[in-house]
DNA sequence: AATGAATGAGACTTCATTCAT
DNA sequence: TATGAATGAAGTCTCATTCAT
């Protein structure tokens, strides 16, 4: 049995070491760990952490940028050029589904986005991240109007905003408490509410 | 005579101390600051806070406290026996009213409730405040549809979590970016778009 | 009998732990003590000398800043409009006498010099204190040419280096070494030599 | 055949290797760079240093070693039994060319002597060169006193203590400013200077 | 032979807290 | 009462060194 390339051990070692970050940025949050934590718990020495991602800083990124990638791209990296209201509920309730399924992945994003208010490395990052989400669901809403199927007295940057508020925030309460609150749900009601107001 | 100087002095002193924090928690974040940092910003020695709240978590729980009694005690310590969905909607527009014209405080509850998710000192609390709110508009909501205001199809806790989502979700984007988010639009939008909703 | 006052305590302190330092620089060098081990060398905590000078290049500027102010002011501080040859001599001998009087500073002050060499922030001093030395010896040099008492052929910038270098390069022998070398006899038989080669 | 290649190669490397931590001791300083940052400088893997050398103070020793072997020989290992004044002026000017010529090796030779003085692996050797050099000249200063050449009243111990610091303080000085100190005119003007001193 | 992955000790630094005045 | 001096624990980060491939 072959052992592993070099190439191979490393990646892997990073790979665990985020995952050891996500779980405990879930678990404990931003402050409640240290890059010796990490290592730790990845079976790793109290080093590797710094060693690969220089500082918790640098940890905290790269644990975004995974986030984004493998967890949460269907919303957060969509081409709203060619998007209608259908696709935008279904984008959300995968959200919802991809966030049930992976919790702690979830619950390190959103911890990471409120925790970043005010770290300049990241508030950066999460007003981008905001920002396209706005921007995104206020052109469905336009083009929605235009197509029709939406009532025109709507103002579609007043409900964009609307819109992620309820998301975010039904998100936001199923993370602080999932036994009691039921995130498929509540969303589903909250977006077929919405629509129904909005459409003709 | 001159004890009740004294006594004022010190609730003077601990007005501006706590007025400092409230301050430098919107602007820094809850670990941006030190009780040094609170003295001076208040125009004392950086002692003082320490010598009045004795550690950082009772600065923080003082603030906390008033915050809720003197700008959010509207919404949060509201008895809901005798509470209808109009006196709900209005506490909430009254919510945001407080919020524009004191946003530092907003802001500083804000930070407060998100960055104690995982300090043990604070996070019943933010749990509390949660289940508070969310059980009162419930309430609410089933004495609502009991007295047959709204449709009785609605699921008040489904409901609960739906109107609490969006009121701190608007106000979370708010808080964000406020040049570009309309506060008390958005918010009565939503609020009068849900109210419609679940009406009959 | 009264307590020491907090100016007083603090003044102390300071004193003892730039004492402290200045012992450890001269006896471990630069690298060879860390900012805990110069609290504990004062008889204080671990963690003052950094509550104090914030780091440890600050400590450095501190040390440095004293040395220059309390033990070779007259060297280093001078006015070179009104000096003449007698004078310079005489100060490279004060700072010589200096030396063996207190070693231990002219070995933490030569060991700062040296190992500023890749300092950025302390590049800039040493490089300051050679200009300043070497411009007050060349004016010096050159006002005796117009008054007479030395030879017309002497290039002035030259001799600076040369002098400059003969006192620098005894001294640091001296400090490599001080049972070897007679640092007074060797310094003014050198200055002797080089005054009677520049005579007339 | 191909034996002897393998053996130029690891020469060869190990050569390119000792070139890149010459330039870095000069460029950065003793502490400036890493055994890693050296195996990049010569354009090989992060780890090769330490696999050639063992150890960082390991590779420092190859590199004093080489640059007393290869550019300070003259200097350094010479047998002053048969040196006349000459002779060791003109070492010393020799000296001062190589290093003209080859700046970075005399950067780097200067920055390990001065930075080795609390390296207990290397002020033992940089207190033996300084020895060497002192007893070398004064044995040819009391050669020169015996056969006529200069004064009698010449304290060599005193005079070969001088002309060493007149030596390395003009090197001092022109490291680390070499635009504007004149290396060679100053160091002969000293050394022309001292002889004429000493004569008789 | 050569690469670079992984370790772990130790430095600097920050600050809530305690204590002296 | 109020100030600020002093403590010490804990976190981040750097690297020489060891080890696997």
């Amino acid at each position: 049995m072959r052992r592993r390339t070099q190439e191979e051990r490393r990646e892997e070692a990073e790979l665990r070491i985020l995952d050891a970050a996500t779980r405990l940025i879930a678990d404990k949050g931003l402050d409640g760990f240290t890059l010796a934590d990490v290592g730790e718990a990845a079976g790793f020495s109290r080093g590797l952490p710094a060693h690969y991602f220089k500082s918790k800083d640098g940890l905290l990124a790269a644990v975004v940028r995974r986030l984004l990638e493998e967890h949460f791209a269907a919303w957060f990296q969509v081409d709203p050029s060619d998007y209608d209201l259908e696709d935008m509920f279904a984008a959300t309730k995968l959200f919802f589904e991809q966030s049930v399924k992976n919790p702690q992945a979830a619950k390190a994003l959103h911890v990471i986005m409120a925790g970043s208010f005010y770290n300049p490395k990241f508030n950066k990052m999460s007003a981008q991240l905001n920002a396209q989400s706005l921007s995104m669901i206020e052109r469905v809403i336009r083009t929605a109007i235009e197509k029709g199927s939406i009532r025109s007295d709507i103002d579609p940057k007043i409900w964009s905003v609307i819109f992620l508020a309820a998301a975010t925030g039904i998100m936001r309460q199923w993370l602080a408490d999932p036994k009691n609150i039921d995130l498929r749900m509540a969303g589903e009601e909250a977006m077929t509410a919405m629509q129904k107001h909005i459409s003709l």
